[in-house]
DNA sequence: TAAACGTGGAA
DNA sequence: TTTCCAAGTTT
């Protein structure tokens, strides 16, 4: 199944703008961590802006952490913005400024974990790795083990197989690890995939099953309404758009319940998103 | 291992 | 309107 794969990817792969040479390994890092469970439509203008103004880790290291995480926008999950700050600080010191090719380092990076050490091997330097992520899960968990959906977590199953499927040869490899993860993002979706466009479909267990429904367990789906992330969410939006220490009292007012609100600070708090300067004020962190 | 961690668009 | 889903990592 490689060679139809490949060849689909050759015409049909996306211009994104981390494919492009000049995108670097940084311009890879970045867009791994913008894209971790957020959709490539939302990172492209953040991604655009933050390459503009950090093109490169030292860059970003040189910058205070809260701009990070104010520049992170509206993306979700901020520590993502604090974490790629943190990385940019461990690469400046550690590798001379510039992103690591080794995956052991990566892996050793903040906020660089399985996947995007995986990624950014493989996409950035060309490297042979087994790149392991939803979409890629949902393909193999399709063409090969013959079920609607990938379990919950990746299992070592899952790593043996992606290990076996990969190429010998390292750039076919690199290229077979985006091929397979743009064919889960474009066609074999989790709601509706495009079969009638995929270069595998007569070969995909799944469908010569008959396209049988998801039986395991039962996927996890997240409430949002009403936690404390709705609260952080709402108290970091506030904090992102001021430009000077905000008082105790202009946060209160986005929240009505206090212990609620009084533990959602502490906890952006104690994450480092947020900085208390005394006198009841807040803001982005300064270091 | 499971839960925490944002946000917004599409179905 | 509600639910589902999006290139995961950390604890």
């Amino acid at each position: 199944m490689h060679g139809p794969v490949t060849d689909w990817f050759d015409q049909h792969a996306r211009d994104l703008p981390w494919r492009r040479p000049e995108a670097g390994a940084w311009g890879v890092m970045v867009s791994e961590f913008m894209l971790q469970q957020t959709p490539v439509s939302r990172v492209l203008p953040v991604y655009e802006q933050w390459l503009a103004r950090w093109p490169r880790p030292a860059d970003l290291a040189a910058e205070a952490p809260g701009e990070a995480v104010r520049a992170w926008g509206r993306l979700g999950y901020p520590r993502r913005a604090l974490r790629l700050h943190a990385a940019a600080s461990a690469i400046q010191e550690r590798h001379g400024g510039d992103v690591p090719r080794e995956h052991a380092q990566l892996l050793a990076l903040p906020g660089v974990g399985e996947y995007t050490a995986a990624a950014v091997a493989s996409f950035a330097y060309g490297q042979r790795h087994a790149v392991l992520d939803t979409n890629v899960r949902r393909v193999f968990a399709r063409a090969v083990a013959g079920r609607q959906f990938p379990p919950n977590a990746t299992t070592a199953a899952e790593r043996k197989l992606a290990r076996q499927l990969l190429p010998e040869d390292e750039k076919l490899a690199a290229r077979w690890a985006a091929a397979t993860m743009e064919l889960g993002a474009l066609l074999c979706t989790a709601r509706t995939p495009e079969c009638h466009r995929c270069p595998i479909a007569s070969q995909c267990a799944w469908r010569l099953a008959g396209s049988p429904a998801h039986d395991g367990p039962p996927r996890r789906t997240q409430t949002y309404a009403g936690t404390d992330r709705q609260v952080r969410g709402k108290l970091l939006a506030v904090l992102r758009e001021a430009v000077a220490p905000v008082p105790q009292q202009v946060l209160d007012a986005v929240w009505d319940e206090p212990v609620q609100r009084a533990r959602a600070l502490d906890g952006l708090v104690s994450d480092g998103l947020v900085e208390p300067v005394g006198g009841g004020r807040y803001r982005l962190p300064l270091s």
